[in-house]
DNA sequence: GCAAGGTC
């Protein structure tokens, strides 16, 4: 038995407002000490099994600690893409600037229990076994470790967790392991073989990569899947009996009972059989009906709102309702569950929004007349709906972030308010032996849609008919019409479908659509957010069901995860599932290289091959024939001559520099540029793709270059080194660039990192002087001359030093805490390269 | 340049 105040309790939950809100629960009174660390760590005193005075501590992780990923060797795009299957695989940290295992570590030492507090789903079991790997070579022999299993985040609940701690569920943390590996293998083996393939032969395919995914490739086949029976679809005449009668001086449209008629000729017969010259009120009726108010909101309600009343994306509502939650507007807003537990005090959340402006005085009248506890949902037991934690006035917030807080309060005050009442009125009307009917409804009481105005419906007022009167009738005609195809997927519809198939969660869901989208497979298009896949789109999932339709099947998904049930439940090894899924997707993906040629026949049908593609902008350096600039992603020149294609960055102009050409190489330079206020460097082609020195990456530009004598290499134009070199974090590596490319505007850029500086437009020219450097911090002397009708002389000086010089630049770069730190006296900087250094001197 | 899952 312990000593009295000798146990040391650590306690860690998924996420720090989980700590903080599971410490208010159990601390006594509610009362701990918070210290800032890594993530929180929350302190209290405590009873604990026989000690009455344990020491407690909880922190928390955010999410997954680690991420997995393939080693080194097979990270690699050489690598041969069906060697990935049976490659090695290991996990790293997810955020390693992060330091969360270090600070696990930290919070672990002298502790004698660990109580994991992860979310209670086979991710936070996994997460569970993360975090006492990282515990447990620190605590103290024998490490006590142990399970909370709780299913909502409320006083009794959590309690009752504490008092019956069980011990974290290996097999479900191994059924996640076996899932992040499949997902990896098969996503990364697949992606690469289909983008070398494809992208080696097209040019206008616009996609940086052609992607595949067990959820991403299911999802955007839901959006073919439409567009195919839009496609399909055979619009076929039908035929109704159009009758309108007399009431009240007013013509009233009548509604036939048989709706329509797909045969003309028998149509016809019915409208020819009617001789009546009147229309006769059979019967009246009068019903009362209500709409039931909506339950609480989960994610997917909330995303699905936003994207079709709204307009605005999953993955930017998710990032919006991130911000209102960290800012404490609205409660944690990643939840599946839409009902409230019975504890939950409704009331204060109504209290508070009673202050607001637009809403307040409705809150009030529900505070004294009662309010009602909203009906429906499920409790997942995760985390609360969602729901408006601190009261915001319209210009507290703005723009969207204001749209999406409005609705979620005012959803939140529409879920605890009556339902709406309202009136539907049937005549049910005989014209010969034909039966028509006129409907109406008329709102009694509004309820809910007071307040949730977009959910209001508008009365459809009829004129008070008599049973038994006779009406004259106006017009009797037959009417033809065309059944017509379904419209796109909306993104709510899809969002929907996803959920129902069990592709993604409610947090990855906006990330797989955005995905599709990024990838350029569809469009999202005007107001209602409908998605019309792209011929890339197409062609992908029209390929698989050609090849293997397994692939992109919306049960794909959910039949791994059968399987994978499998290994949680310990019903089969680890080892065996995923080996089985590893050989069946490897022999899958085998299948699918050896038939590929099935999904090219329509990559060929709608694509250009890359001769086709692009317009001739520079020069090749080995047959000197123009190549080809690809605009389109991924940017690149494609050599038709050679049959080579060099890639060039994204994101950003491509033009021809000034026809100049490379020293090495022989192929003309191009220029890349990013705007008025952003970098600008030549890049020589083959440069690019082959780098001629050795301490040189793929895919930089000139002005990374160690040629020494080339005009546009770094060592001809660095003039020092970069000044966030200086920042204790993360120190930057790069050189400060006198680039002349957007020339008549002087810049000076950094080769590696987004600082940029520009000349005052009063500059005309600047040039580096020659053999000379700044004495006090080896900064290259600059010459600036400023323009003829400037009159005014040249500045000669160091732009880090000089006051004269550093005011001709429009960003002064940030000296002044050299300055403080050294008490005016300024510091002697050196190059960070001191092989650039000597280049430099050797070259003069 | 790759996946999907946590979370910030």
């Amino acid at each position: 038995m312990p000593e009295a105040g000798k146990t040391r309790v650590l306690m860690v939950a998924e996420k720090p407002s989980l700590a903080e809100s599971l410490s208010k629960l159990l601390a006594p009174g509610g009362h701990y000490e918070t210290h800032r660390r890594t993530t929180p760590v929350h302190e209290w005193t405590g009873p604990f099994r026989s000690d009455p005075d344990a020491k407690f501590r909880f922190t928390s992780v955010t999410g997954h600690v680690y991420t997995m990923d393939f080693t080194s060797e097979y990270n690699s795009w050489a690598i041969e893409p069906q060697l990935l299957f049976s490659g090695n695989v290991r996990k790293m940290e997810s955020n390693p600037k992060m330091k969360l295992t270090q600070h696990l570590a930290n919070e672990a030492k002298n502790v004698d229990v660990l109580i994991l507090w992860l979310d209670c789903d086979r991710e936070g079991e996994n997460i569970c076994f993360e975090v006492i790997g990282n515990c447990k070579p620190f605590m103290n022999k024998p490490a006590q470790i142990l399970r909370a299993k709780f299913s909502a985040i409320t006083a009794e609940e959590v309690r009752r967790a504490m008092h019956n701690l069980g011990t974290p569920n290996e097999n479900e943390a191994k059924a996640v392991d076996a899932r992040q590996e499949l997902d990896l293998k098969v996503g990364v083996a697949f992606t690469r073989f289909q983008t070398r393939f494809f992208q080696g032969k097209y040019g206008n395919l616009d996609s940086t990569v052609i992607s595949y995914g067990p959820c991403q490739t299911p999802t955007l086949s839901f959006c073919v899947e439409r567009h195919d029976r839009i496609q399909s679809f055979q619009p076929e005449p039908f035929w109704a009996i159009a009758a309108t009668i007399q009431k009240d001086n007013q013509p009233v449209p009548l509604a036939w009972d048989r709706e329509r008629i797909f045969d003309r000729q028998v149509a016809h017969l019915f409208l020819n059989s009617i001789e009546s010259k009147n229309a006769t009120v059979l019967s009246v009726e009068t019903k009362k009906k209500s709409r039931q108010r909506p339950h609480a909101l989960n994610t997917v309600e909330l995303l699905k709102h936003c994207s079709s009343g709204l307009g605005i994306s999953p993955s930017e509502s998710m990032s919006i309702a991130e911000r209102l939650y960290t800012q404490g507007y609205i409660s944690y807003p990643r939840t599946e569950t839409s009902r409230y537990p019975e504890s939950f005090d409704l009331k204060s959340v109504l209290q508070e929004q009673s202050k607001q402006a637009n809403w307040g005085q409705y809150c009030d009248e529900l505070l004294q007349n009662g309010f009602q506890r909203p009906t429906g949902g499920t409790d997942v037991g995760d985390h609360p709906p969602i729901t408006p934690m601190r009261v915001a006035d319209e210009g507290e917030l703005y723009g969207d972030t204001w749209r999406i807080y409005d609705f979620i309060a005012r959803t939140f005050i529409g879920s605890i308010s009556s339902n709406l009442q309202y009136a539907s009125t049937t005549a049910k009307i005989a014209i010969g032996d034909e039966r028509f009917e006129c409907k109406g409804s008329q709102t009694v009481a509004p309820g809910f849609s007071a307040v949730m105005h977009w959910l209001k419906t508008p009365d459809e007022p009829i004129p008070e008919f008599t049973k038994g009167e006779t009406l004259p009738i106006v017009s009797l005609t037959l009417r033809e019409g065309k059944t017509s195809p379904p419209d796109y997927l909306t993104e709510a519809e899809l969002i929907g479908l996803m959920e129902q198939n069990g592709i993604g969660t409610d947090a990855s869901i906006p990330t797989h659509i955005n995905n599709i989208c990024q990838r350029n497979y569809v469009n999202v298009n005007g107001g209602a957010r409908r998605l019309v896949p792209t011929n890339l789109g197409i062609v992908l999932i029209h390929g698989y069901q050609k090849i293997d339709p397994e692939l992109s099947l919306p049960t794909m998904r959910s039949d791994m995860e059968q399987q994978l049930n499998l290994i949680a439940s310990g019903k089969a090894p680890q080892k065996e599932v995923l080996q089985y899924f590893l050989d069946m997707f490897e022999s899958k993906f085998a299948y699918f290289v050896k038939h590929v040629e099935s999904m090219d026949e329509l990559f060929e049908a709608t694509f250009s091959t890359l001769a086709a593609s692009g317009k001739p902008l520079s020069k090749c350096g080995k047959c000197k024939r123009y190549m080809k600039y690809i605009a389109l992603k991924p940017n690149r020149l494609h050599c038709p001559t050679c049959d080579e294609t060099y890639s060039l960055p994204m994101n950003g102009n491509i033009k021809l520099y000034r026809e100049l050409r490379c020293p090495l190489d022989d192929f003309e330079l191009v220029l890349y540029s990013t705007g008025s206020k952003g970098t600008g460097f030549p890049i020589c082609p083959y440069c690019y793709n082959h780098p001629p020195f050795e301490d040189i990456k793929k895919g930089m530009g000139c002005n990374h270059c160690l040629h020494p004598t080339c005009a546009h290499s770094m060592v001809r134009n660095a003039i020092c080194p970069c000044p966030e070199s200086e920042q204790e974090v993360d120190p930057c590596q790069g050189r400060l660039i006198l680039d002349a490319t957007s020339a008549p505007r002087w810049k000076l850029s950094c080769n590696e990192c987004n600082i940029v500086s520009t000349f005052l437009d009063t500059i005309k020219h600047v040039n580096i002087v020659k053999d000379e450097i700044c004495e006090d911090c080896g900064t290259v002397i600059l010459k600036a001359e400023f323009r003829e009708n400037q009159n005014k002389q040249p500045v000669i000086g160091c732009v880090m030093c000089d006051e004269e010089m550093e005011a001709l630049l429009a960003t002064r770069f940030a000296r002044k805490s050299v300055r403080r730190k050294h008490h005016g006296k300024r510091r002697r900087r050196k190059w960070v390269d001191p092989k650039v250094r000597k280049l430099y001197a050797d070259m003069r």
